[in-house]
DNA sequence: TTTATATATTGACATTCATCGATATGTTTG
DNA sequence: CAAACATATCGATGAATGTCAATATATAAA
C-alpha cells in the first residue's frame, strides 16, 4: 500500500461524523460495540460497517473477547498516520508544538512571465 | 461550523488521489492553476472541482493574479487542522515528536459483567 | 473592441457510500 | 443440544462524489 492509499483511507476512516463520536467514544479507553452502538442513533449493522471502514484505516485495533468485540484507537498506528498527513502538508514536528509559522517557498514556479515574484 | 464539521471537510479533501497529489505539488510552494493541470491527468473543470474542495477545507490558500489564480499550501490552517486530529486520536505533540507510544486507559468500560478487567 | 486565455459553473452520468432490514455466524448459557 | 445474545454479512436504496463536455465569466492581448 503506498502512502497515498494510507492517507485515502484514513481520510475515508475521518470523513463521517458517526465516526468521528466512535473515535471520541473511545478517547478514553477500550470499549466494546454494544457499548458504543448505545450512543449511536444508528442500527448494529451500519456500526458494524463503521467499525470495519475505521479498523482497515489502522487507527482502531480489535480484540474478540469472547462473543464481545472490543476496540480502541491504536496509538502506534494513529501516531504514523498523523506522521504521513504532516509530511504531506508541510508541517514541521516543532511547528507543530508551538504553532509556528512553516516556512514554505512562496515563489510562483509557473512558466508563465506574468507570474514571476508574484506571493500570496 | 464544529470541530467534527471541521474534521469531516479536511478529511473529504484528502480522500481523492489527486488532491493529494496537488498537495504534493504545492510542497515546493505556490503554483497557478494550468501549471497543476500539466502535471494531473483529469480536465480542467474538474482540477477546478478539486480545488474548491481543497480550498474550502482550510488546508489551501488561493490568490489570484491576473487571469491566473495561485494556490499554495495554508500553513496556519495545516496545524490548526492537524491539531484537531491529534485531539481527536489521542496523539501528543511531545510523542508525535518521540513515536512514543501514548498511554490509554485501556480498561474496558462496558457495563457486562464479562467484560471487567479486559484489557486489549 | 474583438479575440484569446485562464478559470469557474452547470448538467449528466457512473461509481461509491451510508443506511437499513433480514439473515448468517459465532459464543455463551441453560 | 437449544436458546439467547453479540456481531458480521448481504442485498437494496437513496445520497454523495468524481468525472467530463459544454458553457459562462473574467482578464489580458491585439
Amino acid at each position: 500500500m503506498t502512502e497515498h492509499e494510507k492517507i485515502v483511507l484514513f481520510a475515508k476512516a475521518l470523513q463521517d461524523e458517526n465516526r468521528l463520536q466512535i473515535i471520541e467514544m473511545l478517547q478514553s479507553g477500550e470499549k466494546c460495540a454494544c457499548k458504543l452502538l448505545e450512543h449511536l442513533q444508528i442500527e448494529q449493522s451500519t456500526l458494524s460497517h463503521h467499525m470495519k471502514i475505521l479498523c482497515q484505516s489502522g487507527l482502531i485495533a480489535w480484540k474478540k473477547v469472547g462473543k464481545w468485540m472490543h476496540y480502541s484507537i491504536h496509538p502506534e498506528e494513529a501516531k504514523k498516520l498523523l506522521h504521513l498527513l504532516q509530511s504531506l502538508t508541510n508541517v514541521k514536528d516543532s511547528s507543530l508544538n508551538q504553532l509556528e509559522t512553516t516556512i514554505s517557498n512562496s515563489s510562483c514556479q509557473c512558466d508563465h512571465p506574468a507570474h514571476k515574484g508574484t506571493a500570496i
